[in-house]
DNA sequence: TTTTGCTGTGAGAACGTTACCACACTTTGT
DNA sequence: ACAAAGTGTGGTAACGTTCTCACAGCAAAA
């Protein structure tokens, strides 16, 4: 046998003297062998260092035990995390990790999908850029197992695993309506969607009774921001919503400062992501306004150094690695055949309250 | 046809009246082909929507393009930085990107090369954990393109990318010394090594002049600090040196706490990455020290939050996206069959100023 | 005794591609 | 005009596994 050439079951059964057939079933687990022809084949085979070729199984199982993850961006801390959650459920059970970005493209996320696909995986948990057609991806479920994460995608009925993220942020600015702020300011990147503006969102969760389909997740916290405001009976004021039209920490701190710089501006800054939170604690910085005696800070999703900054900033946290574990167990589940109806995953939220949010009931500015 | 069943090159040949070998050769880009049969066989595979199925050409080529990344922690923003990196070039290539944990431990690391070379990848970038011994990436780097990043290993002539950290690390505290610094103390994850103790790497880096094989980062920052403590007629006091004995933020926080508190502590604080950087923080900020009047603080290893918290956070600034980028492309070449001789690519830091250290020449505190 | 069922084994097909070869037809060079 | 080289095509053997059979032995059940 050639030295420098990989060991195949073939060799394996040669050098024990039995068929590949049954080399083959001892190697593979499956099967009946007996105990004598098994010692032969193991005792071979680690001579001859056999290691299995996926490949080869895998052309013909039908299963590469290889699921994908399609990420906006993995180098950001919210999916690095989840990635790290998917990762270490997947590693158990001896699944493998292929990722791509789609950088929040429908093009990059095509291109994404159609190279996974091509190496056939088994399913596949994403991020979808797109929470309105998605044609490619409605296509693709009919074929293959998949797990939305973050996000929704209308008429996509697939597993997903997110966060309510309008419960959340109505929650956290009536809190903030309750210690005495009437001017909330908003940094979002509010992705353009079916609506022309902001304007005209408003008017339709009104209408709606502040319940909508799928959305991006920061549409659906601006949507808790305008519920929070009505329940209160506290007008809600556009001028406090920095919409950000890239999504990029230059024009976050851009749109965050001309916000902060307005007459009659908010007393306190809701941020809707870690990037708006970061750009927007550039722009504080720069802007040189004390926190939290010139303006309040709370941010959706909670980033490492937040709690050793001073002021700590208060935050919404979102259970980010396990929101990758819940994907990857959901996904291994339908990968093993539960075709049972999908399910929507809702896992909470933390509230975490550090100091950067000041109490102005009884102090007027 | 089954219409539930993916096309194949067979199903394509077929439908458009040649033979497999014909349409493998239209479809796979390989070999000759007429203008005319090519049509007729790109019309047939639009129609029946085929996919080439990467698992069959791999077996039979040998290669699957497809790359093996095993990081220490994907979640931490240095790995998850490489790996945009990494990434990147990759999928200009057309290649796949499987990543794995090690965990930092060798068991870990095991388990993920085994797990990856199952599935036949044609190259590994690896940042591995053990820089001394590692007999099996010794074994392996004899069949497998291998590219290691941020650390070297003793005996493993690959391909490596990095930074000089005793370089950077040795301006970096020339320049604390030159702003009046004596009493300059570290933070740093001491890996167990060869040595014994901290005492005992100094007389050892003494004794070889201030050069030593292949090392952690984290000691190759120390051999930094020492080397300028020499050069400067500066004695070195080895309680300074704050030993984390664990890779976790608590464990660090506790190891500076105890640093700060101790009489005639230090005037300046150097951590030795990321981890060390937000350990110490949280224990600068829960000892009550005012920054940079009571401590000063120098980190390697920059993070996001550095620019915009008071004060800004000094930093050394590690490439981490190129390094990335370059470890990809060498691996890349090294699978295009380049086998020159090993090349270990040293990329430039970037020193940032930001206000955490003081100049305390004029100013005993 | 005959049946039934379980265990164990090997030969060979199958998975979906590319590699290799044989052959035919064209073009080029002398 | 004839060889040599370049095109285009199809048949079929790989690649390294698992799957499907057929068949044999042996025990327990009828």
């Amino acid at each position: 046998m050639n030295e420098n050439r990989k060991a195949t079951i073939a060799d394996v059964a040669r050098e024990a003297g039995v068929s590949t057939a049954t080399a083959g079933r001892v190697l593979g687990g499956y099967g009946y062998s007996s105990g004598e022809k098994r010692d032969l084949v193991l005792k071979a085979a680690e001579m001859l260092g056999y290691q299995p070729n996926q490949l080869a199984r895998s052309l013909i199982t039908g299963q590469t035990r290889t699921i994908g993850f399609v990420a906006g961006d993995i180098q950001s801390p919210f999916f690095a995390k989840i990635l790290r959650g998917v990762s270490d459920v997947l590693d158990t059970q001896g699944f493998g990790l292929l990722i791509t970005n789609s950088d929040e493209a429908v093009d990059g996320e095509v291109h994404s999908i159609r190279l996974l696909m091509e190496k056939q995986i088994d399913g596949l948990i994403i991020s979808p850029c797109d929470t309105e057609g998605a044609k490619h991806l409605k296509k693709l479920a009919q074929t293959t197992p998949m797990v939305l994460i973050d996000r929704q995608v209308a008429g996509l009925d697939v597993d997903s695993v997110g966060v309510d993220n309008a419960g959340a942020a109505e929650l956290c600015v009536r809190n903030l309506i309750d210690t005495g702020h009437e001017r909330i300011g908003m940094v979002a990147e509010l992705h353009s969607g079916p609506w022309k503006d902001v304007g005209s969102f408003v008017h339709m969760v009104r209408a709606r009774g502040g319940e909508a389909g799928p959305m991006y997740p920061s549409w659906q916290r601006f949507m808790g921001y305008i519920r929070a405001h009505d329940a209160a009976g506290l007008p809600l004021d556009l001028s406090l919503i920095a919409r950000v039209n890239s999504y990029s920490i230059e024009d976050t701190k851009i749109a965050a400062k001309q916000l902060l710089r307005q007459p009659n501006g908010p007393t306190v800054l809701f941020t809707t992501d870690g990037l708006m939170t970061e750009g927007t604690m550039a722009a504080i910085f720069e802007t040189g306004l004390q926190m939290p005696e010139d303006i309040s800070l709370i941010a959706f999703d909670d980033l490492d150094w937040m709690s050793f900054v001073r002021p700590g900033i208060d935050s919404i946290a979102q259970p980010r690695r396990k929101m990758g574990e819940t994907a990857a167990r959901m996904l291994i589940e339908r990968i093993a055949g539960n075709d049972g109806p999908p399910r929507r995953e809702m896992l909470p939220v933390r509230h975490n309250e550090r100091g950067s949010v000041r109490d102005i009931r009884n102090a007027r500015r």
